[in-house]
DNA sequence: AATACCGGTTACAAAAAGGATACTATATGG
DNA sequence: CCATATAGTATCCTTTTTGTAACCGGTATT
């Protein structure tokens, strides 16, 4: 499941032109949801159903994303001995490395509200 | 065409865990070319067949993504009087707001794919 | 006239993403 | 027995996104 695009060697240039890094960021992830998802476990573990009412996702795709996530290292799923079973999702030591993209796109997007806001 | 989220309020705490500033900013510049272009504009502005023959991208889709970004005033488009008409595309200095995403983004798109390649 | 380049648009098709609903199975409390 | 809660899965369907191919109007070259 590894995602790298095609790089022609010598071809650096043209690559980085068209925004090879960045496709590749956005092939583990883009979409609607990923980056949401770990900007919330960035506050502490949260169970399944706990992701899925608070970012309003639907069960279906809250398990894809978060399989897909698992399988890039981002996320691990933990299963708890409770009465009815618990599942625990946490950020590992690699998602950390996307803290500053987190940072940087949480940072735009409230500044780019207060500038949609306050030209009403 | 104004696009922020709806967040209730006082209830700050459930929008910022949901990421809401996350998803203002994927609503602008989510998408599979928005940030890509973006990127490729940094190294100066480009003419439309220049863009889509670099990214390889259609003109179809390109048209639409920079009618967005214009509309979002991240790009201008300008008509020169050049033999065969020719259109530029630049950024606008409010898109140098999201350089800190860009630049977060190429960076770790390049450090993942060390790390997919250095364990092959 | 034929060709080719520019910046698109139109019509159509395909694929990906997202969502609604119901349902599985286990377990607790009433 | 019934309701509720847990974590999903299965099925179906709609919306969004992306792509392909052809084409237009204009200009310049051959």
């Amino acid at each position: 499941m590894v995602k790298v695009h095609k790089c022609i060697v010598g071809d650096e240039s043209a690559c980085s032109k068209a925004g090879l890094a960045i496709r590749d960021t956005l092939d583990v992830v883009g979409g609607k949801w990923k980056l949401v998802l770990i900007s919330m476990l960035r506050d502490g573990k949260m169970r399944f159903r706990e992701l899925s009412r608070q970012a309003e996702i639907s069960p279906r795709i809250l398990s894809k994303e978060l399989q897909e996530m698992e399988m890039n290292g981002l996320v691990t799923r933990t299963v708890c001995n409770t009465k009815p079973v618990t599942v625990e999702y946490a950020l590992t030591p690699y998602s950390e490395t996307l803290s500053e993209v987190i940072i940087a796109m949480h940072k735009w997007g409230v500044q780019h509200r207060k500038r949609i806001i306050e030209r009403v």
